[in-house]
DNA sequence: TGCTATCCTGACCAAATGGTCAAGATACGA
DNA sequence: TCGTATCTTGACCATTTGGTCAGGATAGCA
């Protein structure tokens, strides 16, 4: 996955450099059709999204599409590999020489924010692994895996110190991965039961709040 | 959704009533087609299952499956419709004159061995959030938010009681529902980090253990 | 002004798939 | 045994859709 990040293009480059203004065109456009691509892989899952939409999404013919991502298996893996470093980034709190409590407070804010401005991100991450993770089960069991160890490793730390009440550090990583990226996945099933149009930014924070209490309270960590 | 419960098949009914081996071949019939139906969609999606495998996994012919379940949504519809009977059921043990930690902690044992003996009916309805809730919208706002807003009530309630730290009874749902479910739904994500090839019982005991001891101390119902 | 590489697009195609149909097979009451 | 309602199934069809192609437009360089 976390391979060839450059050519996600599709003709193999091999006479000159390409130009400026070429390169601008290929930016702008491979901007454009990604962006649309997570939306609708988001809305329709990966089967239920048809290129045609994407394309119009994106305001260009389908063949243009074509152009630039091969098929769409492709694209998808495009739109995965933004997304999982994403992912990857969202942990940076998690250090052993944080102070637990600020840490773990940050870390669910920065989930929630990401829940509040990806949720399309996340829908497609969700979709993904709920069918399996075909597409990135390799990296779950690579680089992420290890970076989860990593920061496993720091709560255990913590916990070893005193500092924080004995858990499992990999399903307290399982529990707040759901707890917030389930306010982007689905938000569908709480605007209807909040009976709300959509979710603003109280509610949001609200989410926040009543996460971190919880979390920060069980983990020994508030009064 | 919750009406009609009965007559899910096809053709409507205007004769002399069926014959007891009659109904006991369509009874058979149409369990293994919805039990089928069930798998596929957890793991395909509603676009990307066909058909032509839920017959095969059901072991009919494609045309006998259409016999009984007009179309694929249909057919999608009375699979959701078992879901949710599931669900609704799961928030027994949530009432006010139960002692909060137990009913708290068998709640979320509850919701756990669902996540480990139906993880498909879970995923069906993940992805069915996922993408919008099209076809529980109605469920969604209608019986299930009253069923929550009663449940949350009954929080609320030991809330004032002095039972239970305050908490906004609405999110702390979310969260043991996030919690419970994401070990269903997510199960590829989990093993892959955990380096496991599937999650045994003891994996789903320690998730409800620590989801246990961080929701409930979170509420200060633990030393 | 040519020449080349890149970009764009209308028209098209093959495969997959939801659904139909008509001709049986089966159960069972009369 | 006969008649009817239900059930079964091979063959078939219309539509959708991922992907192709050939020809044209555009940028940039010599």
């Amino acid at each position: 996955m976390r391979t060839e990040k450059k050519k996600r293009a599709t003709k193999r480059r091999s006479g000159p450099p390409p130009t400026a203004k070429k390169l601008a065109i290929r930016r702008e456009n491979v901007a454009r059709i990604l962006e649309a691509a997570e939306a609708v892989f988001a809305t329709r899952g990966f089967s239920g999204a048809t290129t045609a939409e994407i394309a119009e999404r994106a305001g260009i013919p389908k063949p243009n599409l074509h152009y630039y991502f091969r098929t769409k298996q492709a694209l998808y893996r495009a739109v995965l590999d933004d997304i999982l470093t994403l992912w990857l980034d969202a942990t940076s709190s998690i250090v052993a020489e944080a102070e637990p409590k600020a840490a773990l407070r940050a870390y669910i804010e920065a989930k929630m924010a990401y829940s509040r401005t990806r949720p399309f991100a996340s829908k497609v991450f969700a979709n993904e692994l709920l069918h399996g993770a075909p597409a990135v089960k390799g990296f779950l069991g690579g680089a992420m895996r290890r970076l989860v160890d990593d920061k496993a490793k720091v709560i255990e730390g913590w916990i070893a110190a005193g500092r924080l009440q004995p858990i499992d550090p990999h399903h307290l990583f399982f529990v707040l991965w759901a707890a917030t990226q389930t306010y982007a996945d689905f938000d569908a099933q709480i605007t209807a039961v909040l009976g709300k149009r959509s979710l603003g930014e109280a509610d949001f924070a609200q989410a926040a709040e009543t996460v971190s209490a919880l979390v920060l309270r069980g983990l020994g960590l508030k009064a």
